[in-house]
RNA sequence: GGGCGAUUAGCUCAGUUGGUUCAGAGCAGCUGCCUUACAAGCAGCGGGUCAGCGGUUCGAAUCCGUUAUCGCCCACCA
């Protein structure tokens, strides 16, 4: 075996023989443990989040695997429409200056496929790199043939059901890419802007009413000017109307409560139903007209009368220059304010009026709170719970058309001018495709099928429905889709629904909340029943990675950097129960030129790994002596164990059940910490310090023998307990070690032997440490080297005491480094030594010509006032009438015993002050 | 504006039902070691009024209230 661990080599071997073996198919035995993998966008590669969130995942399927769980987890991408479209079209701009328009929708949409087969092999290659154990042969993508054929039925069925309806609504319009964006993939910057207060004419000639906007080229869309049913000042106009300038129209004064507040501004608001938010809320209420000024590409339409064609500032301009000329500007004042816009393109955001196609719901909406509600889905952590009851709790309708080309396109078609004895008789029975009249004449014909034939109704023109899904439409389908639903396939059958998804809090309500929806109504079922969020990483000073940023770390290059399980190993460790964690961020100029991001933080997975390597390098010549490099386990003889051995399997089996239990209970940031501890503190600082002297034994006795069986029984514990988290180093190992043994994703997950986990030795050791340390102390405080052996005396209060130490005698001399350790009862101070106190008896070193007097005098002072200053608040605590009273018994006994002990601390330092001389 | 988090050592974070030697880990710092598994290591040392204030309690980093700062989500002012 090298001297340090090389993770490169090693990582290509196992990535091949899992390959080779199958490894990640289900076993087809057991009960099934099944999830399906958050896909990534194929806008890109992948950085550390997702690195987290896919080393969650595997840990767990990792450990249910191995817990004879027939397991599946099923890898993908996503198409994410807009955001793919966008860094497509932003390439073809700066590399041809052209847009989408330029080269037209097959040819853009050849593109984007040639982009999202780049990226899907790159982001492939880094999951595979991660050596997450998906079933490869699985492998979906959102806008697949299966995928597709799932999308169709699902919008076929809400739209039988009339749970999807087309309507003209106000959406958040992007003039840039000139298509609908959601309310998430908005953002807002505050804009310094102005606040205009100018004239409303009360079309009778016989005043105005003043009246504020932050947007007055929107005037020409005004259908009713708004004031509060209180305000004296306007009460008497209520009923009355006033006219537009401009295009002079008359529009009502109305009352209402909702959208004006008395106190802001003039106390009177214009509404323009058709560009804001709010106003078309009141345009609903009042069932006021909606008046469209604008054109898809932002600028003023035909309805702006002479600002028709003006766009923008240009357009706000004109609209101010002429109220002015009119007379109707009463005050300019500047004005700060928030203007959304688009996350895609980073323009302006119009609010605007259009075709879309929406879901309905209200009921959906309820029935998904349902499932969380009565515990079917249950969050960890559970305050996530929240943010998806709030969210749904709303039950907005969901936009999902839009009007990209990058997507699932809607499976509508349009028949403008059949009737609908002609659709009976093309259609006929057909339970594939369903119609219905549209709003404003025509039909509505949906199919399940890929594509209707031109001409499927006989003399009458179908058009297909141009926009595309909302691409959260597909991946809430994602759990049912990638098992091949709607058909019933077996994978559905076994493995549906899935156990826990694992994702981040970002997504809970646009993606977590709509795959209960959609599994609920396809279904008939959620579609998991745990949904595990971990923490978002930020860079050292808590802000989001991004590329904008260039803090971004790309997990290929911490693996190259630090080996994958190290990778993985931090990961885990950085999910506990906090909603961001801090990973600073440092830049880092390679060997071969390149400049990366990395961390510090990633080193204590590769010295973890590091450490382990070395532990079992050292034991490998041993054991092979011992006859335990083999498949079977060598058997342990208890006759023979010594108070560290039973120490170590306590140890091992306590680390068993805890590991265990962290693992059912998403604690991967414990899981990580308890299986460091004892594989770093427990077996390699301790167990094998101790053991040293018989592991270096030339001679196999048997004392050496059973040490070996130990270590074997230990090491297989540690090997298959830190598998699923570093799957590639405890391979290896076991490879090594046990040749000829099962591959450890296969070899079952150890179980806790209960009858060996014993807290009295846990605690012997524990004192036997005790001394240790103090000799360690002395050395320390002596510039005393670990090389030099030393003797000892440890004087012990009783016979008691002196037996049971005796049984540690072995962890002291080793640990310590004692040439001799004399156990005796109430042992007299041997002249120049250094003394420390330890429970139940006190060490002594002798020192002669090292030990400083004067030194060793202020130190014992100063332990005594410490110790006399302890055992003072104890002595006070214990004197309260209420403590006594109160407090539990235990913690009586053990205010007491803690003081007992501060006084025998007092009077031992006394005694050894008192000899000093 | 509504909700949710966070605030503990120089840095990143633990601290599971309130028990005081329970203030901890890793990194960074300092001292000494190339002691034949591991310098990616070993031994030792220093370092924190647990954000502030108030309350509950015999007892609070831990529970309650409040303030401050930071972050996230949602809704947004004509």
């Amino acid at each position: 075996m090298e001297t340090r661990y090389n993770p490169r080599e090693v990582e290509a071997r196992w990535h091949d023989q899992w390959n080779k073996n199958q490894d990640f198919a289900p076993s087809g035995k057991g009960k099934p443990f099944s999830m399906v993998i958050p896909p990534p966008n194929v806008t890109g590669a992948l950085h550390l989040g997702h690195a987290l969130n896919d080393t969650i995942q595997d840990i767990l399927v990792r450990y249910h695997r191995k817990r004879g769980y027939n397991t599946l987890w099923i890898p993908g991408t996503d198409h994410a429409g807009i955001a793919t479209q966008a860094v497509v079209e932003k390439r073809l701009l700066k590399d041809e200056h052209k847009t989408r328009h330029d080269i037209g929708r097959e040819a853009l949409v050849e593109r984007i496929w040639k982009w999202k087969d780049e990226y899907e092999a790159r982001i492939t290659r880094q999951l595979k790199s991660l050596g997450i154990s998906c079933d490869w042969s699985r492998q979906r993508f959102t806008l697949d043939p299966v995928c597709a054929k799932a999308v169709r039925h699902a919008f076929f069925n809400l739209f039988k059901k009339g749970l999807i309806y087309r309507g003209k609504r106000l959406v958040n319009w992007d003039t840039f890419l000139q298509t609908a964006v959601a309310d998430d993939e908005i953002y807002y910057e505050n804009v310094k802007g102005h606040f205009w207060t100018f004239k409303y004419p009360l079309s009778d000639g016989s005043g105005y009413i003043p009246v504020a906007t932050t947007r007055p080229e929107t005037i020409m869309g005004d259908t009713a000017l708004a004031v509060h049913p209180d305000d004296e000042r306007y009460k008497k106009f209520i009923g009355k109307t006033v006219r537009v300038p401009f295009v002079n129209r008359d529009i009502p004064v109305i009352a209402d409560a909702i959208l004006v507040d008395k106190e802001f501004g003039t106390g009177s608001v214009k509404v323009t139903p058709a560009h804001d938010p709010n106003d078309y809320a009141t345009g609903l209420r009042h069932k006021l007209p909606m008046i469209n000024i604008l054109n898809p590409d932002g600028s003023l339409n035909e309805n702006a009368g002479e600002f028709n064609g003006l766009k923008g500032e240009k357009a706000r301009e004109a609209v101010v220059k002429g109220l002015e000329d009119q007379g109707l500007l009463l005050k300019v004042e500047d004005h700060e304010m928030q203007v959304g816009h688009s996350d895609r393109s980073k323009t302006t955001i119009e609010p605007y009026l259009s075709d879309q196609w929406f879901v309905k719901m209200e009921v959906l909406a309820e029935n998904a709170m349902n499932a969380v509600r009565n515990g079917e889905v249950k969050f960890t952590p559970e305050r996530y719970a929240r943010s998806y009851l709030d969210w749904l709790g709303e039950k907005r309708d969901w936009c999902i058309s839009r009007q990209l080309w990058w997507g699932h396109q809607i499976p509508i078609w349009h028949c403008d001018d059949a009737s609908e004895e002609d659709l009976k008789k093309a259609f006929g029975t057909r339970e594939d495709v369903y119609y219905y009249p549209a709003q404003n004449g025509g039909w509505l014909i949906c199919s399940q099928e890929e594509n209707l034939k031109d001409g499927c109704v006989p003399g009458h023109k179908c058009i297909r429905e141009e926009d595309v899904l909302d691409t959260w439409f597909s991946s809430a389908l994602w759990p049912h889709s990638t098992m091949g639903w709607p058909d019933a396939t077996d994978t559905l059958k076994t493995f549906y629904p899935t156990s826990v998804l694992v994702t981040s809090r970002d997504i809970i309500t646009l993606w977590v909340a709509r795959m209960v929806i959609f599994s609920q109504e396809n279904m008939g079922t959620i579609p998991f029943s745990h949904v595990y969020i971990h923490p978002k990483i930020m860079d050292g000073q808590g802000r989001t990675m991004s590329k904008s940023l260039g803090n971004g770390v790309d997990p290929m290059d911490i693996e190259e950097k630090y080996g994958t399980d190290a990778l993985r190993f931090v990961m885990a460790s950085l999910c506990t129960d906090n909603q961001d964690v801090r990973l600073p961020v440092k830049k880092e100029k390679q060997p071969d030129g390149r400049e990366i991001n990395t961390s510090e933080k990633f080193e204590i997975g590769r010295n973890f790994s590091n450490k382990l390597w070395n532990a079992c390098r050292f034991l490998y010549p041993h054991l092979e002596q011992a006859g335990a490099l083999s498949n079977k386990l060598l058997p342990m003889d208890p006759e023979l164990f010594a108070l560290e051995d039973r120490w170590i399997l306590s140890r091992l089996n306590t680390t068993i059940s805890d590991a265990t239990r962290m693992i059912e209970e998403y604690r991967f940031a414990e899981l990580a910490q308890f299986l460091y501890r004892f594989v770093w503190d427990d077996v390699c600082s301790s167990y094998l310090e101790i053991k040293k002297a018989v592991i270096n034994r030339e001679a196999l006795d048997a004392e050496k023998k059973n040490a070996m069986a130990i270590l074997s029984h230990v090491l297989r514990g540690v090997i298959d307990l830190l598998h699923p988290v570093m799957p590639f180093i405890t391979e290896e190992l076991n490879a090594t070690l046990f040749p000829g043994s099962e591959r450890v994703i296969r070899s079952e997950w150890p179980a806790a032997d209960k009858s060996l986990i014993d807290a009295g030795i846990e605690k012997a050791f524990d004192r036997a440490f005790a001394v240790v340390e103090s000799v360690r102390g002395i050395r320390g405080r002596y510039g005393v080297s670990p090389a030099t052996k030393l003797a000892s005396v440890l004087s012990v209060d009783d016979d008691a005491t002196a037996k049971a130490v005796e049984s540690c005698k072995a962890i002291i001399t080793e640990l310590g480094g004692l040439e001799s350790l004399d156990i005796q009862v109430k042992a007299a101070k041997p002249k120049f030594s250094a003394n420390a106190v330890v429970p139940g008896g006190e060490l002594f070193i002798p020192l002669k010509g090292i030990l400083d007097p004067s030194a060793e005098k202020a130190r014992l002072e100063k332990e005594i006032e410490k110790a006399k200053g302890f055992a003072a608040a104890i002595e006070k605590k214990l004197s309260n009438v209420n403590f006594a009273s109160k407090a539990p018994a235990q913690v009586l006994e053990a205010e007491r015993q803690k003081l007992a002990t501060q006084k025998d601390i007092v009077a031992k330092d006394e005694k050894a002050l008192a000899e000093l001389e």
